[in-house]
DNA sequence: TTTTTATGTTAATCTTTGGTTAATAAATTT
DNA sequence: AAATTTATTAACCAAAGATTAACATAAAAA
């Protein structure tokens, strides 16, 4: 359950700034919004696991904001915060594709419970896994989902998963550059001295498993980055 | 949206009428039971789309039942229908499997509004079958309905629902990664520290079971999750 | 009822795995 | 030659997993 993303949009700043506080304290990724606009603008620029929308905001309201965001997404589980609590409103809700609903006060216990509920049931529902995960490099074979390397007529290598990220990261680049900063921001998600040194580490690592093929080698490219060479 | 089954558990008998009456207008097949005692049995003799449980009920409240329920079924959705208000009672709801809660007196739009949401969520969610009972790993054969784990020359090793759940979803996922988030928010109906360790008490149960074929066996993948793989 | 038994959770302890940092050496660029 | 970047190994620490046992609770049996 940890390092879900969500995304919060509340215009009331203190009380978007206390809920923000509580829901990172309890393990969540939450990025804030002032208002519908910026709502929708972060919700294009990034994925999240869980919406949470202020029914009453200037300019958009939360139900607009929803029924744009269902636009964009159909998946996505919406939940709207609300001072009324007026029938019709919360009708409104469901219509517009709401996952669930809480009155303004709520107990935020409730609302940590609803949120764990419902991401919960996102997770149990089962969706075919899209991306990529398997590569030939030479005469290995990488699934980077089962995290390990195969080469004819020996046993399988596991892999750590920062190994695994790095060698699928080359990968994806095969005899081409992929830069230094690329691999530094996307698995380290920092790019400073020490992530750097670290990543030294890795190729090294991967240079080590790579030998038993004599036509597959990490060359360097100084000040630039790596490249995954393989000769066929 | 017609005709689907609900499980209506309600001790005031007019009360209880009533909203049968009105969910059957509205073009649901209702079924209603006075007590816990009888709902289970309802419950067990057919199959339901949605169960409605008031929780204040003599003998059998509407938490224990609900907990019946879910041994039994961990996918059918339950509401829970409360006159009280009170910030534990709806935790304890949530914490048993819940996907929505009711104040009495609620509004009977409000009521059909989240019927409807929740058995369309149902709907939508694609989930592999979880009908299918029965499962050959390596020379053993699964019966998850009735929890036994057969072996050649044996005899049969009963298992708990815990044991037996956990050994389902690893074939589901036969030499495939069974991710530990999954098992825990489906299993478990929680993902934290401690149900965490629970899991890995079971994975050990289930390891020293299979023993017996040493072409079957649990792998580890470090921080994702484990792998049933059987090698033929 | 009281007593067993079964089941599941929590605790304690130990082992393995993974990742960063440090130290040092080597290569490349200026 | 000096500065910078990369390579490699080893030391260290933290997190995740394995295993056993103690404890709690609920169901079943006496």
């Amino acid at each position: 359950m940890e390092g879900k993303k969500i995304l919060l949009v509340e215009d009331d700043p203190n009380f978007g700034a206390v809920l923000k506080d509580y829901l990172m304290i309890n393990d969540f990724d939450v990025t804030l919004a002032k208002n519908g606009m910026e709502g929708f603008e972060k919700f294009k620029k990034d994925t999240f696991d869980l919406c949470i929308l202020d029914v009453m905001m200037p300019y958009k309201d939360g139900y607009t904001l929803a029924r744009e965001i269902r636009e964009k997404n159909l998946e996505v589980p919406i939940v709207f915060l609300t001072a009324k609590t007026l029938k019709e409103d919360v009708l409104k809700g469901y219509k517009v594709g709401a996952d669930d609903y809480l009155n303004k006060p709520f107990d935020s216990e409730v609302l940590l419970m609803k949120i764990k509920a419902i991401i919960q049931r996102k997770a149990t529902e089962v969706r075919p896994d899209t991306t990529k995960f398997e590569f030939e490099i030479g005469k290995f074979h990488l699934n980077s989902k089962l995290r390990f390397l195969t080469f004819p007529g020996q046993e399988p290598i596991k892999l750590s998963p920062k190994e695994c990220e790095l060698l699928k990261m080359l990968a994806l680049h095969e005899n081409d550059l992929m830069p230094r900063e690329l691999a530094l921001t996307k698995i380290w998600r920092d790019d400073n001295y020490f992530t750097s040194r670290s990543m030294d580490v890795y190729i090294a690592k991967l240079r080590k498993f790579l030998k038993l093929d004599e036509d597959v080698e990490i060359l360097n490219i100084h000040g630039e980055g790596f490249r995954l060479v393989i000769k066929k």
